[in-house]
DNA sequence: TTTACTTTCAAACAAGCGTTTGATATCTTG
DNA sequence: CAAGATATCAAACGCTTGTTTGAAAGTAAA
């Protein structure tokens, strides 16, 4: 994989990495260049040499590619509404959770929301905003199209706040419950509760 | 209401008090000390020297008078669980977004959750355990005994997500919606969407 | 008023941060 | 091979952080 690559742009990649799992386990504040670049086994000046700045590496460790290929794999599935909101769900709670996850960006990504940084802006119109978008078609398919559109909007972000509260609450409930761990069964788990408490808010609103 | 403190009382009480504006507003660990004393219009050393560090004027900050006293009086009320859910998400989410709050010690907590500090053992144990244990046997009356307790626990993190989001996506939400604002109409219109969802899936649960 | 104690203050300290520097090593190319 | 561009490195820079210091100001009791 990395045969074609010259010393240099190997010391880029490692770096790009490296930056990714820094950034989505401390945030971008509490990372330093410095712990970055002993895991990428690079000297301290080699970020702003390649990237110019630690915002730099930022903007180069954010990739949202996997966020968009998951929406449009859903988009193309062929299926009811219903079932692709689960099955987004499974795949997002996976990326968001798994722990072994090789791309990071949806963990950086829930770590910025709370905390603005100078990416916040590429992060929310690039990849939150047409979330959202997709969220909320999904949502109209399911309890149709004579809802008002606040209403839409509030019924996604109940979707998203059970989301993000496993990864944005995780030191809390892990001091809670000390045997969590998310390996691949307990996130189904979790990505099936989510999806059957909203399947069953969102039918009521329907029937409404 | 201060006549009868003595002159370093009050300083450590402005202190106290900015010290829970700038907390709330950036965090633990983006908040320094020095902005703090600035408000308080104290000394930088003043911190050290009634508090002995910055951790504890974290400590002493940290008050759950209002989030325990929501609850005891949630448990008083003469209302069916249901009507007391729904009581409880209005005052707590007045307390959590409400800009003019006087006590922002809900607001300190939700940014703590993420990003885990020194008081985190504290805020769990004494704060976020009971409210979790609160909502746990709320939940338990609306959907009957006889659900697991592993159930219980994720509708009690579903509510909790959604109550929540609000205020950790906030600086995303107002990028996406530049018109909002958290006045008190609109607080209880999203308490209120919160608690129909939630209500709405915990009685299918209740069926089962 | 004098004495002892408490509180404030400007200044400095040590440590950590992102970044810059200039020399050294490593490639690429004529 | 030699020369020029590129990449790495240890070291230092300027800045901010939480904290400490020792003197000055304020307070209270004898």
């Amino acid at each position: 994989m990395n045969e074609e690559l010259t010393a240099s742009e190997k010391t880029r990649a490692r770096l790009v990495e490296a930056a990714r799992e820094v950034f989505a386990q401390h945030g971008f504040q509490a990372a330093t260049v410095r712990e970055i670049c002993r895991r990428a086994d690079a000297n301290v000046a080699a970020v702003n040499y390649h990237f110019g700045s630690k915002d730099g590496l930022l903007s180069e460790a954010l990739n949202f590619n996997r966020l968009k290929a998951l929406q449009m794999a859903n988009d193309a599935a062929d299926a009811s509404p219903e079932i692709r909101l689960r099955l987004f769900i499974r795949d997002f709670m996976l990326m968001l959770l798994d722990e072994n996850n090789a791309s990071r960006q949806c963990q950086m990504m829930a770590r910025e929301l709370a905390d603005p940084t100078p990416a916040l802006d590429k992060i929310v119109f690039e990849a939150i905003a047409p979330l959202h978008e997709f969220l909320g078609r999904l949502v109209t398919e399911i309890i149709g199209k004579t809802s008002e559109e606040v209403e839409i909007r509030r019924s996604v972000y109940s979707i998203l706040g059970q989301c993000l509260f496993y990864r944005n609450s995780h030191p809390v409930l892990q001091r809670l419950t000390p045997a969590l761990h998310y390996d691949r069964n307990e996130i189904e788990t979790i990505a099936r509760h989510i999806t059957d408490f909203s399947l069953a808010a969102l039918r009521i609103k329907k029937s409404v």
